[in-house]
DNA sequence: GCGATACTATACCGATTGGTTTAATGATTG
DNA sequence: CAATCATTAAACCAATCGGTATAGTATCGC
């Protein structure tokens, strides 16, 4: 069944964390936070050239936590709350369950595990 | 002040977001939320040698999402639920800013950004 | 003491990261 | 049209990552 690629859950997480493991991204998406900027805007405060953020900021995009709005030769980027939901999910689980009982975490991830395709 | 390595709360993100970073070691703390496991039981479902498996424990420890109880010969591993508090804290103002105002957020990171030692 | 067992250490590998420099593209402006 | 400005593309580099294989270090059981 399915021949296609399947981006799955996890595909997607291991984009997401892997963007936000890194101080430089995530400063950058503190300033995304206080409205729009250009990729110039962003790359002056961080002590690198200007492909170097770029590339930063790429890795945001694909992680789906920035979106870009092309407007004549200036790039303006903006936040997109999607993924950070997602995440708050995933950690959202793991304390609720950790705060309370480990035996229920136990056992919601064996039931997940039922589900998954993947193993 | 201060000539020590100063571990900042950047620092540690950078080393939790790393290590969640990767569905093995995903995969792994969903094994301990199960109850304390060796590494030779953590390395069997995954199709590594336990190397490879000890290795990615170790990047868990490092962000101190596990610890280990050398007992014997058998290192027997647990979830310390620290770090994902930490990162349910991050998670949350971002999650908590974006779903009301970004208005909110703006200001948050900006009165943060004064307290902070870096730049 | 002598294997077997449970792990770690080390050395190595190819792929990816995070950065650079230089060049190219495309929009704006004089 | 020519110069400049905002940005990406491409080539390169050192360092890290995720994995291997092999060798070492304790510990356990006979």
């Amino acid at each position: 069944m399915s021949s296609a690629p399947k981006s799955t859950d996890e595909d997607q997480l291991d984009l997401i964390f892997h963007a936000l493991a890194n101080r430089t991204r995530r400063a950058q998406l503190a300033m995304l936070a206080q409205g729009p900027v250009t990729i110039s805007e962003l790359a002056a405060p961080f002590d690198m050239t200007l492909p170097a953020a770029s590339k930063h900021l790429k890795v945001l995009e694909k992680a789906g936590l920035v979106t870009r709005e092309i407007d004549g030769r200036v790039h303006r980027c903006s936040l997109r709350p999607d993924p950070l939901q997602r995440l708050q999910a995933w950690t959202e689980t793991w304390q609720h369950f950790w705060s309370g009982s480990l035996d229920a975490l136990a056992r919601f991830i064996e039931a997940e595990s039922q589900g998954d395709d993947d193993v």
